[in-house]
RNA sequence: GCUCCUGUCGUCUAGCCUGGCCCAGGACACCGCCCUUUCACGGCGGCGACACGGGUUCAAAUCCCGUCGGGAGCGCCA
């Protein structure tokens, strides 16, 4: 960030009233984080500013669009949080807002430029154009379209169409001069204008290109800040041509940097999980993938980054976000993700891991109370060592997997030393004489069992440990007795193994009696 | 190829506009120690960057010039 000059340019228009923004995606796939990260950002700076947020679905490309994608796009952002103002769903006074259903407007403001000459006919066909196109690349040009049928005249033209030749609408640019504009990220920007050839503003089937209908909507829909990716700042040439040339006052402009994946290029599928619907089936919780995203490219004044939703809306500033590209990291949406799973209540938490265990197949279909008692506590003492909700059904096995033809090699060692032995076949006598198992009661025999059999310390606990989980590493012993012992009576479909069970298991498949 | 954007630890970033407080601060990751009769969590500490080269200046991460790297755009796709 450099001496590039931020102040806002305050055009007239929109001086003094509460902004207004959109979030304009095609209905055409899954929402990436890239996407989110916008509509996030534009959400933000409605709030904050206490403006309006408005949904625009861009589906003039019939080829692609899909209203599949479009319902999945709405499910997607109400996940992650972000409920707008005014769209599709919610109306609002300036809609319809599916540009689908907008054709007719944009009709009329085609009539109204053809007719004041801003724009003109195009009967150039797309072969003809995309070998203009190879010449002028061919050459190290920037492939511009001549604008030869910008002298058609305007009778000679409407003739064509009647007799059913196919046209486009071309809007006329200046071709020379340049033109500026400011950034409230990026600053004052400066393009050369014979660099821009006339953009096709309506297509010969009559539906509105990108950067026309955009225009057109962004202005009836009285945007004040139009927010957005980076790829669009060629884009913004074009528009701010098209707002001239219709005489609409320009908005103000904001261009996001790219998402990259770990290897630096635009994040895509390759790259692993990146759709929004990816994070929420992993039990990623939406206000952790919320914080991630406000992270990715600003930061908090204060530098404290774990942050709820009400906090970033307060702190957020666009202005102060970053202008350079960011690295995707999974890494640390983990990080963010154990943070805010910590706030939730035991409950919370047991309803959010139950899903993924009864898919693992870990609970039964139906929950008694008890069972979500249980679940609670055993969520509660596993929580520490998962990511996510997906993880659970690994971190379960823990309680449920014990299998001793699997037990590792450094287990099966710690068995067979001449402690592990004496300990373990000490602790399954000294269980038999028990009615109820706990913590307190193995305090209590592994200090018989010590005198017993003269193991101390690791030579102690550690038999103890291997023969109760079947591993050298996990929950603290307190805990898992607890969860074992009252498991063992609960209703599961893989019945929990009480720890007297798991004891004589080990005695007769690793001594053999 | 041309045009535009961008370049601070491996990653996200603070600092840059208004040069000295910066032999560069925080967070994730990594490593170590402590806690814990295990692992994890937690606590403490460590490693680690101003892309490069010139210039201006008493003084440059910060200003100027050049080089190099990364990204995007160049559609009757959005």
């Amino acid at each position: 960030m450099n001496k590039r000059n931020r102040e806002s340019n305050n055009f007239k228009s929109f001086k003094g009233l509460t902004p207004r923004v959109r979030f304009a995606p095609s209905p055409t796939g899954y929402l990436h984080v890239g996407n989110a990260r916008t509509a996030l950002f534009n959400w933000l700076f409605a709030r904050q500013k206490k403006g309006a947020s408005i949904l625009r679905v861009e589906d003039t490309d019939v080829e692609r669009s899909q209203d599949k994608y479009e319902k999945k796009l709405r499910e997607d952002l109400q996940w992650l949080g972000l409920a707008w103002d005014e769209g599709p769903e919610s109306g609002g006074e300036y809609g319809p807002y599916r540009q689908s259903s907008r054709l007719d407007i944009y009709k009329k403001y085609t009539q109204k430029l053809l007719k004041n000459k801003r724009a003109y006919y195009c009967f150039c066909s797309k072969e003809e154009l995309e070998k203009e196109r190879e010449t002028a690349l061919a050459a190290g040009k920037m492939p511009i379209y001549s604008g030869k049928c910008r002298t058609i005249p305007p009778d000679k033209a409407r003739e064509r169409i009647k007799t059913g030749e196919e046209a486009a609408v071309r809007l006329k640019t200046p071709g020379k001069g340049t033109l500026e504009f400011n950034d409230l990220i990026r600053g004052e920007l400066s393009f050369k204008l014979n660099l821009f050839g006339d953009p096709i503003l309506v297509r010969p089937n009559g539906l509105p290109a990108y950067n026309y209908a955009v225009v057109i909507d962004d202005h009836l829909m009285h945007i004040s800040h139009v927010i957005r990716g980076e790829d669009h700042i060629a884009n913004t040439v074009r528009q701010i041509l098209t707002y001239r040339a219709l005489d609409f006052p320009i908005p103000q402009f904001a261009h996001l940097s790219m998402v990259m994946g770990e290897d630096n290029t635009r994040l895509s599928k390759r790259h692993g999980a990146t759709a929004v619907d990816q994070f929420n089936k992993d039990g990623i919780l939406p206000s952790s993938l919320f914080n991630y995203l406000a992270l990715l490219g600003w930061s908090p004044p204060e530098g404290k980054e774990v942050l709820t939703r009400d906090e970033i809306i307060e702190l957020f500033d666009i202005k102060k976000v970053s202008r350079s590209a960011a690295i995707f990291d999974y890494e640390k949406l983990s990080w963010l993700n154990r943070q805010h799973i910590k706030k939730l209540s035991p409950r919370e938490k047991a309803e959010m891991a139950a899903p993924h265990l009864h898919k693992a197949g870990l609970l039964p279909d139906e929950m008694s109370e008890s069972l979500w008692k249980w679940l609670e506590e055993a969520v509660d003492a596993l929580i520490e060592r998962v990511n996510k909700f997906a993880d659970f059904p690994a971190a379960f096995s823990m309680l449920f997997d014990f299998a001793i033809d699997k037990m590792g090699a450094e287990e099966k060692e710690i068995l067979q030393t001449e402690c592990g032995r004496k300990v373990t076949l000490a602790l399954e006598e000294r269980l038999l004489d028990e009615a109820e198992f706990s913590y307190d009661v193995l305090s209590r025999i592994s200090g018989d069992i010590k005198t017993e059999t003269g193991c101390k310390g690791k030579d102690l606990f550690h038999p103890i440990r291997v023969a109760l989980t079947g591993k050298v590493s996990g929950l603290a012993l307190d805990k898992f007795i607890l969860l074992v012992e009252s498991g063992a009576g609960l209703d599961f479909p893989t019945p929990l193994k009480n720890c007297s069970a798991r004891v004589s298991e080990i005695i007769k498949k690793i001594y053999g009696f």
